[in-house]
DNA sequence: ATAAATACCTGAAACGTTTCAGCATGTAAA
DNA sequence: TTTACATGCTGAAACGTTTCAGGTATTTAT
């Protein structure tokens, strides 16, 4: 079984306009659905030749022609821990997710998904190379976004991103507002000693669990309440490190900065005998299918991934320059506080 | 900004023969790294102004002329719940460590991935349509795979599939293993009244989980102990319900056909008052991320994931029609059992 | 000195589409 | 009757690579 298939040759549309007595262009028109350029009796006859004959189109042709791959790109950065070179499983339920809402979106218009996931200098290559008709780019990336992509023109839609762009687009949740839905509920819920259990808080003031917090604590604020804040790694054991320093602080109710951190928040505080959601009502984010299998199942914030991703698709169609579509969190509450 | 782009065109290899005034085989030449063809002067030339002029390959040129795209096709069966239409979670997060796994063991040959997640019924054309190199077929499809594929010579691996197939490949876990481990492991902690909570394992002959029930059922035979089995579907309120039927048998040590089934069975033990593994031990199967989140951490089968998908990838670079390769289990052994 | 081999390079034909200008033919308007 | 326009179709030129069959020099063998 050789790499380079041997097999019989291709059917082409030269084939099937031999076959069917008409000119590709005529082909083409059919296959394109242009029924304004062809009668029906002629198109019917191309469409049974093509039938007959099992002929399948070949896209990549398709592309070189028309200058549309039909190819959509999702970059996605930090899928691999960098160190153990795994995929971090922290991150992986989110990404799978997504891939999948964002392939079923794809889908719909006929577009094929291409998964970039490495290394972050190479992400433009691939960009370019591939001719995609769009990407969408997930995660942090350290450098500026390259000019050679606006100079191609390329349709970029930053996912997550809170920087600023003049030429891409930006899908994002509204994490203010979703802090203050976890504060606020939390308030509601008579607790007084609020603290918040996060990554890398003051490290990049665009980073997103540094926007939960700053939501959380203004929302704190309004209502006479102090949020506490324990840095830790955004992961399952940074949120069980957490527990004892939330102990200490002696909070009875804690937002965490990710559903995965959550966990681990829980898993500590129950190690040290605490009882959630009775001594620390604990609130997630980004209800990922995790929150409903721990135990108790997470009160948490919904970021709208289903609404985030179609608008990324849409904006990866007929958006503008520098587009930014924000999409409203929920609360989905459930007993871990 | 609008959809097609308007950029300015495209540096070709043209461009560059002519700028570094040799011909248009020669700078491909220099591309490939075909060092014997050409002098060292002139490819480094070559490469200068390759740099100079930021030309980038057009792969889809490239692929075209070659016949080789470089995409290698992902197809996921099932991801996508027929009724709700909604990404399944229960299955979601083994789908998305595949992918990234994938991705990354193709990013090492300079090959793409392009993910179908649509209909059973298109990914024929999927497949003949993007001219993909090769695809790995995850998940049980209805019907027989169509022979327009074998005529087409197209390379096709598939995952986890136990029916023989003559002329395409597969990579498998051996699972009838994997069910003994679990079985031999619960016998070696003294467990007396096994059981099996499953789902449709008696559906299909070459299901996954009737093998791993079947693997477990003959280690039992041979130590004297009998196998119960309490057929649920396999999700996580599927294991729940499982709880009620575990309890009633008396049954004091599980193996749960997967993951997320185990964890909603120690939910349902423990709602009912049960203490795992002291009343119940319970074995999952997959070794998810979830294993380790869940309390008390999963006891369970890991299947090698990284080891298939490096398997599936070598015998889509070069295995013979019909290959298998089945790959161990292992047991992680956590709290659970 | 001639023949053979080697090193380096080129021209041109694919690969399979899309698309545009143009060409008949028939029909409606002037 | 001429002009204009619509309809249905075609020829051929892209699109940007790869690759193969040569074609010069230059070197080596005879």
């Amino acid at each position: 079984m050789p790499l380079l298939s041997k097999a019989s040759k291709q059917v082409t549309i030269h084939d099937v306009a031999r076959r069917a007595g008409v000119s590709i262009a005529t082909v083409s028109n059919v296959l394109k659905g242009r029924a304004s350029e062809v009668s029906e009796p002629t198109a019917e006859r191309v469409r049974r030749v093509v039938e007959q004959m099992g002929y399948v189109k070949n896209l990549n042709a398709a592309a070189l022609s028309s200058r549309r791959s039909g190819l959509i790109g999702a970059i996605l950065i930090g899928v691999f821990d960098p160190y153990s070179k795994e995929p971090d499983p922290e991150i992986n339920p989110f990404y799978g997710e997504f891939v999948f809402r964002l392939e079923n979106e794809l889908q719909a218009h006929g577009d094929t998904l291409c998964i970039y996931a490495g290394r972050e200098e190479a992400y433009v290559n691939f960009l370019l190379e591939r001719n995609l008709d769009g990407a969408i780019l997930v995660g942090v990336i350290a450098k500026d976004l390259p000019t050679v992509l606006e100079r191609r023109d390329v349709r970029l839609v930053l996912f997550d991103s809170f920087v600023h762009h003049r030429t891409h687009m930006r899908v994002q949740t509204d994490e203010l507002k979703g802090g203050a839905l976890a504060a606020d509920f939390l308030i509601a819920r008579k607790r007084k000693h609020l603290a918040f259990v996060g990554g890398a808080v003051r490290d990049f003031p665009s980073n997103i669990p540094a926007i939960r917090f700053q939501g959380a604590s203004r929302a704190c604020d309004q209502s006479g309440h102090r949020l506490l804040l324990v840095e830790e790694w955004t992961s399952f054991e940074g949120g069980r490190r957490a527990a004892h320093r939330v102990l200490e602080l002696k909070a009875d109710g804690v937002i965490a900065s990710a559903d995965i951190m959550a966990a681990g928040l829980i898993r500590g505080l129950q190690e040290a005998g605490a009882k959630v959601p009775d001594d620390v009502a604990v609130v997630g984010y980004d209800d990922l299918p995790l929150a409903r299998y721990v135990s108790p199942p997470l009160t948490t914030i919904r970021q709208g991934l289903p609404e985030k991703v179609r608008a990324a698709v849409e904006l990866l169609r007929d958006g503008e320059k520098g587009e930014v579509r924000v999409i409203k969190p929920h609360l989905v509450v459930r007993e871990s506080a």
